[in-house]
DNA sequence: TAATTCATTCCGGTTTTATCGAACTAAACT
DNA sequence: AGTTTAGTTCGATAAAACCGGAATGAATTA
């Protein structure tokens, strides 16, 4: 191998010690000895000729090259895993990494086909990677804007430029109440007042004025964006708030949610494939899409 | 070496192969047997899994997906080569942050080399950055010695430890009063009387007690720190104080400045090349104060 | 000062790789 | 059919890469 020559491996070595941050930390990473880092560090550093980090017992830092040396090593190597999907996909198989952004609980819901997806893309190529970030409304948009994420799947009523949104299915929303709350178990007739005095929970969906409609009593003294983080609260049992019939239903079935007046407190959302028209060029975003839409047919 | 990997020399085989149109063409380029680039190819078809190129008797042709792998791997090999170049390139251009403490006014010095030097450093690297603190004498030093600075120039006459100091040129102070002063146009015998009576600006230099030895009044109802805000102070017409020479002159040339008996009320202080023990180490730091020496020669 | 942590260096044994040459196969040309 | 050309396969071998462990060093912490 001659000096000048670019061993990736070595990069590799290198980019996990700047990223653990010294080499007793790249160890368990890497899973090799310290000794073998060590010899591996000062071998690159002899061949690139250049004093990469200060290390020892003093803190671990880069110099200036070695800095440079590791944006460089960062960027080559993704640009080998461009040319294995460029040659995946010359065979017709995927490969590369899918980053999803899905709202939370959608997994509850049988209507959901993220892990069938999944479950075809890796049949289609061995080589793909999935990075699934599940987050609360806003974060979904965010995430596809920023390129965080390939592919979003959430709910919006504000469509941002610059995305392209798909539905997949509707979502119905009911209002529950849990076991210990006043409404749980009294008579129809008071249902009424009792509403008028019972608290509701301030949700992504509730936070626009338009939806609050319902005359409800929103006094914001409980607020949550991730479903999770409202069913704690309805569980309490001090609370009533919106979920989405098929997370509630697990509660409803074990007899500690109940639904309020069903047909008069509820609302439905589409839930949506978001994309950007920026980076879904890749073949790999292209199948993902084409993928999620065939499923929801 | 896993499957999925990259190698670089398969790679590199693989184009040699294809340019020259056939192992056994290869073979004395690549000045290896053709056993062994038989090998090698093969390796590299299996970790790819994909046929590259029909050969034997019949003649050497690419495969589609072959001729997909060959321009990537001309385009991997060519980013391989942007890289090395990179960090070739790091190693001997300057790149960094350069932080400059610099006494005030110091710019109105002709035999100022900060100009240069700066220039100097942005050729050597076009990744220099510079980050440039002009402030009073006291700190400077201070800059300079917690890390804010990397460099300070200024003057010292309290060397403190753990900083170098590399005199750069002298620098001449003189006692200035501004028209609409009793001294601007008094007759010479009165100098002496009017000179008992006027107010001094106490500035950095000043401050200290052995300083004042030239049987001024100083009454510490006028103190600045900055040779601007003597200025102001002088334009007054109610102080004199000292200021550089080179910076006086501006209003000396504009006819509202003049020197008070140059010859007994003057003082020379040394501007000095201020640099901590500790962080002239990196290499940008050596070229800075390397060529700073040099332009004072 | 002692203990701790991080890294380097050296040692040796194991594994992997590179390479060659010889024997072999397959197609094409004579 | 025999020859030629191109490539493959198969050991064998030498070189190298790899790895962990012990000893050492250096700097920090207790």
């Amino acid at each position: 191998m001659q000096v000048h020559d670019v061993d990736l491996r070595l990069l590799r070595i290198f980019v996990a010690i700047v990223e653990c941050g010294g080499l007793a930390a790249a160890e368990s990473r890497l899973s090799i000895g310290r000794s073998t880092i060590s010899s591996h560090l000062s071998d690159l550093e002899v061949r690139l000729g250049i004093k990469l980090c200060k290390r020892g017992r003093s803190g671990f830092e880069l110099t200036e090259p070695g800095r440079i040396t590791y944006q460089a090593s960062l960027e080559l190597l993704q640009q080998c895993e461009a040319f294995a999907s460029t040659v995946a996909t010359s065979k017709n198989e995927l490969s590369g990494r899918v980053s999803l952004a899905i709202i939370d609980t959608l997994v509850s819901d049988p209507r959901c086909a993220v892990a069938h997806v999944i479950a075809e893309l890796k049949e289609r190529g061995s080589n793909v990677q999935f990075d699934i970030n599940v987050c609360e409304a806003r974060e979904v948009e965010t995430s596809v804007v920023n390129g965080r994420a390939l592919v979003g799947i959430g709910v919006s009523r504000h469509h941002l430029r610059g995305l392209d949104y798909y539905p997949l299915h509707d979502e119905t929303n009911y209002l529950y109440c849990a076991a210990g709350h006043p409404l749980f178990d009294c008579d129809p007739s008071a249902v009424s007042d009792l509403l008028a005095d019972a608290e509701v929970i301030t949700s992504n969906y509730m936070r626009d004025r338009e939806s609050r409609n319902d005359g409800l009593n929103y006094q914001n003294s409980a607020i949550a964006y991730h479903d999770e983080g409202i069913a704690h609260l309805i569980l309490s049992g001090k609370f009533i708030g919106y979920l989405p019939e098929h997370y509630a239903r697990h509660w409803v079935d074990k007899g500690v949610f109940k639904a309020i007046e069903p047909e008069v407190y509820r609302y439905t959302i589409p839930v949506v494939l978001i994309t950007s028209k920026n980076n879904s060029a890749s073949p790999l975003a292209q199948a993902l899409i084409e993928e999620m839409k065939r499923c929801h047919l």
